[in-house]
DNA sequence: ATGGTGGTCCTACCA
């Protein structure tokens, strides 16, 4: 199994550069955010044309929105609703073989890292804490697969610059405490770390207001893929295409792709 | 300390 994780700001602005990613890495499932696109003008015939006949989408118009991609049938469909908000953060499926794979957005939570000061960041502190509660219903869970844009980037290899980031939004010990608490409570294995060492720089997004993002590196790691402890040792291969934002006209994020025994 | 770029949809808002 093959499966792949990429915010591709906005689904319909690169659905060249999506059809060039599934030529080259042929992945069985692909998961995406931001698509920005509502339901209503989903591209569904050019997704199935690309070799995936179930599709889970779930939109709405200019903003966010999840889409999964696949080659095998879902048992199930399930978008859920985060901070009673109905913004399109989140789609999960169940696969042939009761393989539950969970799709997230995790609000970006704007510049100021203080949620008294900034609702954004507030809002993002309480997806968060949603997450939690709701992994901890689902807590023997086996078989499961989260992915997504966290928009944060845990471990201090996962930035650029630690020291420097400590106090922005993305690497701010509150929120990387609250995602490390979500892990640690559901026992997920971090599936792309479990084949990097953590002492190694890894980074799955650069910022557009670089005029340059190869001079001096300055990513993070804001994707993730992580499983439950029972597929750990099905874990075959992880890797970052990192290759991709160098593209024309790319996504600030690159894909992160998964290879695993089903 | 500030502003840098890009997508959506046409005026700001979000990242």
């Amino acid at each position: 199994m093959r499966l792949v994780s990429w915010n591709i700001n906005s689904l319909r602005m690169r659905l060249d550069l999506l059809r060039r990613l599934v030529k080259e890495e042929q992945p069985d499932v692909v998961c995406l955010q931001e698509i920005k696109v509502q339901d209503s003008e989903f591209p569904e015939d050019a997704l199935k044309a690309m070799g995936y006949p179930h599709i889970l989408r779930h939109g709405m118009k200019s903003y966010n929105g999840v889409a999964i991609l696949s080659r095998l049938p879902f048992l199930a469909k399930d978008p859920q609703n985060w901070c009673d908000k109905g913004d399109s953060r989140h789609g999960r499926v169940v696969l042939g073989g009761d393989l539950d794979l969970q799709n997230f957005y995790v609000p970006a939570g704007g510049d100021v890292p203080d949620p008294k000061k900034n609702v954004k960041f507030a809002h993002k502190l309480q997806f968060l804490d949603e997450m939690q509660g709701y992994f901890k219903t689902r807590r023997n869970k086996k078989r499961s697969v989260m992915v997504g844009d966290l928009n944060i980037a845990p471990l201090e290899h996962d930035v650029w610059s630690h020291k420097q980031l400590l106090k922005i939004v993305s690497h701010t010990p509150v929120e990387v405490e609250k995602l490390t608490g979500i892990k640690t409570a559901g026992k997920w294995v971090d599936a792309v770390r479990h084949f990097v060492p953590e002492n190694e720089k890894l980074f799955s997004w650069w910022s557009y207001r670089s005029p340059d993002w190869t001079r001096n590196d300055r990513g993070r790691r804001l994707d993730h893929i992580w499983v439950t402890p029972d597929l750990q040792k099905d874990l075959k291969q992880a890797r970052i295409r990192r290759d991709m934002r160098s593209w024309k006209q790319p996504s600030d994020h690159v894909a992160v792709i998964l290879d695993f025994a089903d």
